[in-house]
DNA sequence: CGCTTGGTTTGAAGTATGTCTAAGTAGCTC
DNA sequence: GAGCTACTTAGACATACTTCAAACCAAGCG
């Protein structure tokens, strides 16, 4: 845990992006912007152990197959999570520091409190 | 300014999104997922006074009116941003509430601190 | 090895998105 | 009102995205 005071704007507020930095952004959030993807990455995040396995993200949706491991593809291009074959199975886990820097993008700055 | 303490995880990684939530997001995410648009949302917000004129947008692209005055619908009907008609001008403004929305889902919980 | 189960890759089809040109609306000025 | 400037809407076109079925790779098991 750690102290911090919320100040002014979220960064994206505060100067104006660059294209290349808009360009890179642009991508990660892309592979954001759908609801499927939303819903993978989230069940991914909160699955028991910080991992999930395929077969239990293709199960929890209407779409076949394919389709999931397209979708869990273009999340693991964009960087935002990565995937470990064990045995049978492909677990995928969040890549945090990927997540974080979204959130940062649009969160107002905080900086560690002196003490 | 307020002092929080950083907890474990964003809410995103925390529990499952529910569909609706996710369609939800999407669109919104959708809306900030394009190089153009995301500069956009930056410049007006960046800008003297909070708001940016669009004749000032749209000069610094290399986008004729149309398609910047269609990026601009697309960030207003997303709810990120808001237009305002002053005589001849059309000043557009972020609307925060929906900026930090974006912010919330991505980033590490946070609380005030007592005291 | 041959079979089964778990995932991915490929190719195709329908839909959505980004961009432009052309035309339309809103407000100012003469 | 006529004309001008600032934006928006409408329509068209090319590209990209989502999805599926079929085929393919990987690992365990008879």
């Amino acid at each position: 845990m750690t102290a911090v005071t919320i100040q002014c704007c979220a960064p994206i507020a505060r100067e104006p992006l660059s294209e290349s930095d808009a360009a890179d952004l642009a991508v990660m959030l892309k592979a954001v912007a759908d609801p499927v993807r939303l819903r993978l990455l989230s069940m991914i995040g909160s699955h028991a152990g910080g991992e999930a396995c395929v077969c239990d993200l293709t199960d929890a949706f209407d779409l076949t197959a394919p389709t999931i491991s397209h979708h869990l593809k273009v999340l693991r291009t964009a960087g935002l999570i990565s995937g470990e074959r064990r045995g049978t199975w492909v677990y995928y886990r969040i890549i945090p520091e990927a997540v974080n820097r979204l959130g940062a993008l649009f969160t107002p700055l905080a900086e560690p409190v002196s003490a």
